[in-house]
DNA sequence: GTCTATATACAGATAGAC
DNA sequence: GTCTATCTGTATATAGAC
């Protein structure tokens, strides 16, 4: 791997680690083996490089999250699969907690890739939902955008409860009331 | 209000705003219009002010959510009149959003307002599913721990879709799905 | 209790040699 | 492409006067 290349899996380490804002120039080159000269060299500061690996982070989220939602099954198993996928909720959501980040949040550059997995991620979510319903397998009432934004944010929700109480176990507490709560979809 | 109240009001709003380590001693002296010398002498440092802030922005959310839950009428109108508070949610959580902060979990002293208040809302929610259950509002299969651990998360997500996209709207929607998942919950 | 002065470290970059 | 030197500002305090 290049020193651009270590640059940018340093910083995706780091970002997922301690976020935008707790994540210094220096840490990520210290932990690339880069120097200063090399990264300012590769990308015009840290911005640019935090962009470059937070978008290659999220085409990593979205390859996940299509490997199970578009697997076998009915459109309740595979949002299940979806719901149960283990994750490490310690170390909580690698696009999501960038959320909490004012000065990300305030740069469209920055923000654009969290905003656009999650675009893509309710979208396939709703898109399951609404064929779920054509195909008779789930009642016709509840509204597919709202369910699929009800699902992604119990999703972000647990990583939330895992680390305020220091626990997995919280994460998956709130998988199994998600899981039971969209079984009760089913027709 | 005296320095030591303006202090820990100003930090309440940073800590809301910038996160633990976005908010510098400095900025909330500022805003506090107070000097050094008077903040450390009212507290040890940054750590011990921040616990003073957390502290008392997390008895504000639980009496707030007290409020609500609390309320008239049977468990399900409560959970939903829960879920469909007023939150801005642009803003953030004052409460969920430290879970994001590495070396806010990482302190005890930092987290324990933090864990204290989901565990508290968890329960309280978890007593009113149980209750409704008992008094054959709703059905008898779902766990009612799971189920509130879902319904806080489900704000909390919400909290992440809003800032993530920019738009009040996105929390709106996830809480609409949480509405029309718990509705299920009825006999 | 509050003020000003001082201190050490780090953040985030720029400059120019090699 | 990468290195080292340098720079300005901020973070988080401590010290001692008033």
């Amino acid at each position: 791997m290049n020193a651009r290349e270590r640059l940018v899996a340093s910083a995706q380490d780091l970002l997922w680690e301690r976020g935008y804002g707790g994540t210094s120039p220096k840490a990520i080159q210290e932990r690339a083996g880069a120097g200063q000269g090399s990264m300012y060299h590769h990308f015009a500061g840290k911005a640019e490089l935090a962009v470059a690996a937070l978008t290659r982070t999220a085409e990593a989220e979205r390859e996940r999250a299509e490997a199970v939602l578009g697997g076998d099954g009915g459109a309740l198993e595979r949002i299940t699969a979806y719901l149960r996928r283990e994750r490490p909720a310690l170390r909580g959501c690698p696009i999501g907690r960038h959320a909490a980040d004012p000065d990300l949040v305030a740069d469209p550059a920055l923000r654009a890739p969290i905003e656009e997995t999650f675009a893509w991620l309710r979208g396939r979510l709703a898109a399951l939902v609404a064929s779920g319903q054509r195909d008779g397998e789930l009642r016709e009432g509840p509204d597919p955008d709202a369910i699929a934004a009800a699902v992604v944010a119990i999703v972000q929700g647990g990583y939330v409860l895992a680390r305020a109480s220091g626990s997995q176990r919280s994460f998956d507490e709130a998988i199994e009331g998600a899981v039971q709560l969209v079984a009760a979809l089913a027709r």
